[in-house]
DNA sequence: CCTATGTCAGGATAACTGAAATCG
DNA sequence: CCGATTTCAGTTGTCCTGACATAG
């Protein structure tokens, strides 16, 4: 079944040339980024849906930890998640019980967002919950390597991150 | 397969519990990979775009190259298109004289899909094209941690696609 | 007047499901 | 009858844009 195409290049370095060989496609970073990403990315979700929640409830509560109470805006900012997005998210998080969005008296505009005891509660059974996910995903890796991997991909966000500002 | 990170940064280990700092976020592989493959996956859509093209044509296009004329399924069995978007795909690649369709007088369920002349052609100036994004996406790595980085994603790749086989 | 904030409405695309029609 | 192949129809989720009302 794998006659050769007539006067087919492929398989052949060429000198000076990039090697684009055979395996084109099994060595493209840029795919392979993608591939690697919608696996773990259907993996998380199918694990966090299991306990009712997606991943941008688990990166606003896991903001809110960090930095404290916080408005939507900021929440938005340091999410990733768009401020026209956020306002489901919060929604649902508070149909949850796991935020609590109170109107901000200095500055009647925003609200604050604030996790109640059970959604900090949530965030560590997330915690853990993520951790088995992520053990499950990065199987074939060793630790050094995972901490290698985490280490090149916190390069690159962090590098399109200062360049890449889109205003939401 | 739960060994503990060496060198384990981030500060406060709670008391009975994991490790779990300050930096949650920005640390969590899964959450890295999906924004990294977010930003990349843009920027090789928009330049694509520019020369009307998709990341599954070039997926497509580089299939036939590598092995040769194939019917659908076995097309989508190796780029990881679902069959029923591989439809939509090839009439796509059909429409602007890439590849042809033509019914396999062996199997009459089958379509036998053949790159054209300029389909090979296009698919060196998306080789190109690809390769300038693909600097672009990584350029805050050495050309070691490329490899490095192209390695691991690989090894991740390979291992859910030997055991995550869906039926399509 | 201009900007920031929260909200809503909607588009574009990708991943995925289900089923019909045809053929082996 | 069962299974494989192509195709269509449609759902869901995510990313992203635009606009509006309210407030600083």
């Amino acid at each position: 079944m794998n006659d050769k195409a007539p006067g087919d290049p492929s398989g052949a370095a060429g000198p000076g040339g990039r090697a684009v060989g055979a395996e084109r496609l099994r060595e493209l970073p840029t795919r392979l980024l993608s591939l690697a990403a919608v696996h773990s990315d259907r993996r998380v979700n199918e694990e966090l849906a299991r306990v009712d929640a997606r991943k941008w409830h688990y990166a606003v509560l896991a903001t809110l930890e960090e930095f404290g109470p916080a408005s939507q805006a900021e929440l938005s900012a340091r999410t990733g998640i768009y401020r026209s997005d956020m306002v489901g998210v919060l929604n649902e998080l508070a149909g949850r019980g796991l935020v609590e969005r109170a109107p901000d008296p200095a500055d009647r505009r925003r609200n604050v967002v604030t996790p109640t005891r059970s959604g900090r509660r949530h965030l560590l059974r997330l915690d853990s919950l993520l951790a088995a996910v992520e053990d499950e995903v990065l199987a074939p890796l060793t630790s050094a390597q995972r901490a290698q991997l985490t280490r090149l991909l916190a390069k690159l966000v962090d590098h399109h991150g200062r360049q890449g500002d889109r205003s939401m």
